[in-house]
DNA sequence: CAGCCGCGATAAAACGGTTTACTGTATAGT
DNA sequence: ACTATACAGTAAACCGTTTTATCGCGGCTG
């Protein structure tokens, strides 16, 4: 490989002329011509400054770390590539690790954060011990690290989405059909974003003057099972709901399965919408009506917060609000039967 | 952050010793008292050395490159983790791409492959004429690498699934109860596990004495669209099929709706078995029963593969066999009804 | 004519390890 | 008594960039 002695050679100056070049040194004074025979060298010889060499002496590595939970994900890795998208125009490499391999493992953890291979990281957080316990790991390495997808506070730096817009819209979306009894599949634990929709379905329901009854707000988790288990238990309740926000994709899927063994219909006797729009939503049965997120702008978000950090900029909280969250009706929404309300009153 | 010369003047040695203790110089006398000093000291300190520092002196930086199409994907997502745990035996640390990226941005692949930021790369190829691109480019720039998930012909490397032996095992399913005319929605494209499977349903057919039929084995895709448009196609056939082998979990989902769509059931009148056995698999309806294949080892033994090549060794071509693919049943395959060969003959 | 300034670069010291060749000291062999 | 040998480490070059301080030179000023 050509390094930047070759270059300078080539180009008839020093590798500092080079080098100050390249990393576009403002109070380096080069004439014109100079400048070009440097850029024919580079070109000729097909110069890529050596990374590491590069990052011994700046400090820097220009590699950034994401430690995600579920790289199988549909969302964590719509995230991943706004997050390769800003790396990428920042010049960024992103050197990525499973959260819990990271969390079992003291020696990976070491891996990836010292030594310098990693100048900052992007990390989930769901709310697990070991989520809190790899942040203060992070704050006692020292290593400046941003939370993507959930709110932080203050000393922390993070970028969230608007869960609470969400759900409202989704909320809003099946009130707006005529629903009156609508329950909220909460993502549980204790996580902003569980908390947000959950917010977010109480303010769409107080708006329109109808109650987000207590026992209408149940813990759908954030897989089948656990969705399937909370719509059984929605179900054998006196009054069922006739509208399910569910804050997961995953949960509203199980919940789908409970509503089939307990031989309704969807939508006709249940209408039921979710969160994230990832290409399976379109193919289960029925196609789910989903809220779609700006994910891969929160991707990018994180990536470019992470690098102002990086830099030496003071640790923000951000929530992107810069697009909207969009309804996508698919079919498991529609309006109300009586079916269910017949015996139920209102 | 403390240095190599720190460790040294603490334990009461040169750099040199603690260097080469640390990398195992077998060619190094110490005694077993300096050594314990050094380990002390390294521990008090809590030393990591530097990545750069030792990159630039070894031209190796103990990176990984990993290029794939679909972060997204459950597959990849788990042949990932497999990859993951071995470059973590290795102390070596992975740094993803998105293929379609690599292929689209020149700067991209180049900041991904030059200037030593990897010391090899693992490739997902889906015979696309990006990937033969990618291929060239990565011949050309040196840079060791090994395919995942696809058979290659010899100058190059590459570690596959045996999946002849899936598609015979799925097949040997349906003609276990019964079935006789069964369809294979090919993966479709150059792909040697397109054509693997292929041959594995054929010969499963034969071995049975039934008859591959030409117009049973059709493109189904890998996605659910086109698994949609085939399953419909095979439906208007004049003797429909009552088994289907599905070359992916996508094309199995797009054939679920199609029958749906036809009036039929899944599994009364047409049985459907898949590859792979991803989360959603066992939630979409109904359940699908698919055969699973060992992904994580595939992704093991591509990295060590990798890291044997990067060391020299010369080009392998593998299969993964150790691991027997796994028929897991579930509620897409039941015996087959007379329902539909009633008027069909046979 | 000396001094100063701006221009267009350059020289050289880091950065933190790794690795090869070598050194000084005791012990053993002849 | 003298050399060989093993032992236990050491010295120093080197990897490829970046960056700070400096330099020679011509022109302008006083």
């Amino acid at each position: 490989m050509a390094t930047i002695k070759d270059v300078a050679q080539l180009a008839g100056v020093t590798p500092a002329v080079v080098s100050r070049l390249l990393s576009g040194d403002s109070r380096l004074r080069v004439r014109p011509e100079t400048r070009a025979r440097v850029a024919a060298a580079v070109a000729e010889l097909g110069y890529t400054p050596n990374r590491a060499a590069r990052a011994l002496r700046r400090s820097r590595t220009g590699a950034l770390g994401m430690a995600l939970r579920h790289l199988t994900s549909p969302v964590y890795g719509e995230i991943f590539r706004g997050a390769e998208e800003e790396a990428s125009r920042a010049d960024h490499v992103l050197v990525v690790a499973e959260l819990d391999a990271l969390a079992a493992d003291d020696r990976a953890f070491r891996r990836f954060t010292s030594g310098g291979v990693i100048d900052g990281v992007v990390i989930q957080r769901d709310g697990l011990a070991t989520d809190e316990a790899l942040t203060e790991n992070l704050l006692l390495a020292d290593l400046p690290f941003v939370v993507v997808n959930e709110r932080v506070p203050p000393p922390l730096s993070g970028v969230a989405l608007d869960d609470t817009r969400a759900a409202r819209i989704a909320t809003a979306h099946l009130i707006a059909l005529g629903h009156i009894d609508i329950a909220h599949l909460e993502i549980g634990g204790p996580t902003t974003r569980s908390a947000d929709r959950r917010a977010g379905w109480e303010q769409a329901m107080r708006h329109a003057d109808l109650d987000p009854r207590a026992d209408f707000a149940v813990e759908g988790g954030a897989s089948p099972e656990t969705g399937y288990r909370a719509m059984t238990e929605l179900l054998a309740s006196a009054r069922p709901p006739s509208g399910i926000v569910a804050g997961t994709l995953q949960s509203a899927i199980g919940a789908l399965t409970s509503i089939r063994h307990a031989g309704l219909r969807v939508p006709d006797d249940i209408s039921i919408v979710a969160h994230h729009d990832a290409w399976f939503a379109e193919h289960v049965t029925p196609p789910l009506t989903v809220v779609r997120l700006p994910l891969r702008e929160l991707g990018r978000r994180a990536v470019r917060l992470l690098l102002d950090r990086i830099e030496g900029q003071p640790a923000r909280q951000e929530v992107v609000t810069s697009l909207t969250p969009e309804l996508v009706h698919r079919g498991s929404t529609a309006l109300p039967s009586n079916r269910l309300r017949v015996g139920g009153g209102t």
